[in-house]
DNA sequence: CACCGTTTCTACAACGTTGTAGGCAACGTT
DNA sequence: AACGTTGCCTACAACGTTGTAGAAACGGTG
């Protein structure tokens, strides 16, 4: 069965709170009685009951990390890497999936939030500011470009001037016709108007023209979506030389689209990507792509939140940003 | 600030216990006096504290699901179900990484999991029978092929008939010298042996000889892993015309690895996975692979969870297979 | 009108933990 | 010898919740 302090200290000889103090380090305890102690913890294997400290402590040791979707693979890294680096702190990663969708990311924010965890890595979707300053409690690091001036810490990398050096990579090899494939009309789509912000920069700082039919949106930045949006291009007769999708499951639906079509990359057309997800890596070709550097986004978040949670809970927002490196790979250049 | 049953319980002037039985559904409630209570629970945001009430209750509504990893994508989707599949019940699931490794896998086998959970899902890599006899807590349910006779119930497909079957589709194609690549000697590769086991079946079966040239092991089953077993069969000089991965991130490797190699597939060598993950939709070529209904297999793990938290604890070992199918696609067949 | 059963509500204790306050030795200082 | 200080330990209360026991109010019955 499971046991006690209780038993701990019938089995020990000592109070229940001596116990206690063994568990917690505290140094006033004769050698040998917290060896003692440390037997019949040994023997019983007892093992603190974590809602019961936290009743007491208000600390679960335990973080939420709230994401859209976990099998999109950027979201599965950034995942692995913030189960590690809390992992640093002591802390459990309880991991929630909101689909994106505003009311459940609302549930995520107000709800589960309240009382059985610490704190909160949040990367919404469809979020607004507003949303969130209606909440009381659990400290909260945001992730992404959703929620830009909203009450609570936040780390992002420079979408523009990444979106931005990745078509100039283009435009140095030579393409003149780059469309783009994952604009989003909405306000959902921070990130979209970014990226998008920073190819248009690019292209107007070449002295080129901004097409709008080599724009392509997609509402969600899946394969699919991604596969679909290219044929769709092809299709309407725009014959770009470069494509820079908004994200690389985006660039590796445009892949599949390019293949199908018969056309060669990089030869016929150029194509880049943005996260540097693992299959990028052994794709046929290879893709090129913004890395962002997810391990330090995990880091920076958790340690954002480390400091909200034993700091100054009423202080102003941070902003911190992560660097990102670009991946040249086969998609733009051959072998 | 966060509010507790008795601050609402002072708003509509009534006993704690009262506010209590309205958010428990207690029937015997006045209905004025309910909703007077709601009121009160409304205007103050009143959120019931999980700690407290699993201290009281011996629930939290949390239940953990442990794989070895987040990012291998078979994970991330099997995630994505389970995190569904629970919510049907009103559960939150905490997602735990293991790595794979034993001591990290006792962790959340016996620490966490003692008090913070009411369950655990469990997709082992190398814990032993052994090792889960010795946990006296929470009721688990295992995935997967690691722990064959273990002390919990099990959800599994029955990987010798689906490794049968992808290789039988090899030979019908008319491929006699069909390699396989992901085959383990540790005893944790049980999933390895099922799979092995199952294409030796078939070739066995169709009059071929086994031909341990045509066997690489790989100790990870990741996309790099793959790829240099590919290449270690290519300049081996061993020419398969087919090749059986044991995962589909393997297989994507291994395309990556015979492009390089300026072999094209399916013309000059087939290729087959298992997994059906989202990358082998839209590979270039699409991958021909196992599908296990992964859906299905979060569904019947959490409701035998369900059944075991609710009913007898003690009742022996349950184990349900889910079905699977093959999925067949460019890498066998040119379109 | 006394009695009984049902409905509705309340007071209290308990879940396992830790913070606070305080007690008792043992020691050194005056 | 009296005193304060320190080290080690214990007793008690409290965190927010719900189960148990039972009290109060109500309606119906003999």
């Amino acid at each position: 069965m499971r046991h006690r302090l209780k038993d701990v200290a019938e089995r020990a000889g000592v109070s229940v709170k001596t116990v206690s103090n063994v568990v917690n380090g505290y140094v006033h305890v004769r050698p040998d009685t917290r060896a003692r102690v440390e037997e019949a913890i040994a023997e019983l294997n007892y093992r603190p009951n974590l809602s019961a400290r936290h009743l007491r402590k208000g600390r679960t040791g335990v973080i939420a990390l709230a994401v859209p979707e976990l099998d999109i693979p950027y979201f599965a890294e950034l995942a692995r890497y913030v189960v590690t680096a809390a992992a640093a702190y002591g802390w459990t990663v309880l991991i929630d999936q909101t689909g994106g969708r505003r009311e459940q990311e609302r549930v995520v924010a107000s709800g589960i939030t309240d009382h059985l965890i610490d704190g909160l890595i949040f990367s919404p979707l469809a979020l607004t500011a507003e949303d969130l300053a209606g909440l009381d409690g659990t400290p909260m690091v945001l992730l992404g470009e959703r929620v830009e001036h909203g009450p609570a810490d936040r780390v992002v990398i420079d979408n523009v001037a990444a979106a931005r050096e990745i078509t100039e990579h283009l435009l140095e090899l030579g393409h003149r016709r780059i469309a783009a494939i994952g604009s989003q009309r909405t306000d959902e789509g921070a990130s979209a108007r970014l990226r998008l912000a920073g190819y248009t920069d690019a292209l107007r700082a070449a002295g080129l023209d901004y097409d709008e039919t080599l724009v392509a949106p997609a509402s969600a930045w899946h394969r699919a979506d991604g596969a679909a949006a290219m044929r769709g291009l092809l299709t309407s007769g725009v014959r770009p030389d470069a494509v820079f999708c908004f994200n690389d499951t985006l660039a590796l639906g445009a892949l599949r689209a390019l293949h199908e079509a018969g056309l060669r990359v990089p030869e016929d057309v150029a194509v880049v990507g943005f996260d540097d997800i693992e299959d990028g890596r052994f794709s046929i070709p290879t893709l090129s792509t913004v890395a962002p550097d997810k391990e330090r986004i995990a880091q920076l978040a958790v340690e954002l939140l480390a400091n909200r949670l034993d700091g100054d809970r009423a202080a102003p927002a941070k902003e911190l940003s992560a660097p990102y490196r670009l991946e040249l790979r086969e998609s733009t250049q051959a072998r």
